[in-house]
DNA sequence: AGTGTTGAGTTGATGTGTCAACTGAAGGCT
DNA sequence: AGCCTTCAGTTGACACATCAACTCAACACT
């Protein structure tokens, strides 16, 4: 288990690239809020309960999805229940769906273009078709291997 | 402002690219902390103050180079603090620095060869040299956008 | 029947991040 | 002097994320 640390090209590129995602991140995160009042959370959420037959979908399928633990989607749930972008329903005797309301369909359509637009602002009109392609690519490949990695040896 | 949503295309390449951020960013913070006891925000603050002369840094210092919220650092600082890897210090009439102690030191240097071999195992061994650089050069051209964007026209 | 395991879901504690509102010193302006 | 603005820092409330521990039904095994 011999350690190499990285080099100081490699160091550099990975600290600009995680502090893009950093910020990458806030900023559509404060955006949505700002212009919508939902959190990137809830956006996930909505937009895949919306995607789904009757806008429903059982909770560990929306984990598996999303890629999130299952508190987390549980919290997440609890949350837009209480704000009623959400209802729960038992679904056989072990199971649990999370489905769409109307005003969670609502605030979804009512953020969706902002967001769109948003995206294309700070990422896809800032590069060429070719560097989108290779960007998403390159996270194509991260995301296979991380899926397929169990997070601690 | 008209706002063109994304193609089909455009909206596969950014959940792809934006899931493995998520994934990833979840990946690192774990392993940090599991390996070492540090969070992603604690070693970057520490990893700063250790390169800074003397170890010591302005907060409004730390919060530019790390782009954070100043209220952000300041809970972050008053953690750090807690727990024994940072003091603050005044300076000046209107002014705090931040101190790496021994501590921080000690558990920086502990926590570096893991977190970078965590790094080169989920991202760098992943990618050519040149798909890095490529990476790399997409995360500056996007990161210099999004510092020269005020947030919210 | 009894035991054990797995999987979905729940809960509470704790850590982390964001926002708005505040303090208090510095500096500018008339 | 008086007033205004800016800047660094602070605070508290709340939202979000993670972890460990728990419930309970389903299933497998003997």
């Amino acid at each position: 288990m011999k350690q190499q640390g990285l080099t100081e090209h490699e160091l550099r590129a990975w600290r600009v690239s995680f502090q893009m995602l950093e910020l990458l991140r806030t900023r559509i995160e404060q955006q949505l809020q700002a212009s919508s009042g939902l959190s990137n959370a809830d956006y996930t959420v909505l937009a895949l309960l919306s995607e789904a037959p009757d806008g429903r979908m059982r909770a560990y399928e929306l984990g598996r999805e999303a890629a999130w633990e299952k508190s987390r989607m549980h919290h997440q749930l609890t949350r837009m229940c209480k704000r009623g972008l959400v209802t729960r329903e038992r679904c056989g005797s072990r199971g649990m769906e999370a489905v769409i309301t109307a005003k969670g369909l609502t605030a979804l359509e009512q953020a969706a273009p902002s967001h769109a637009q948003e995206v294309r602002r700070l990422v896809i009109d800032r590069l060429t078709p070719e560097e989108l392609d290779r960007f998403a690519g390159i996270a194509t490949t991260i995301l296979e291997n991380l899926r397929a990695d169990q997070p601690p040896g």
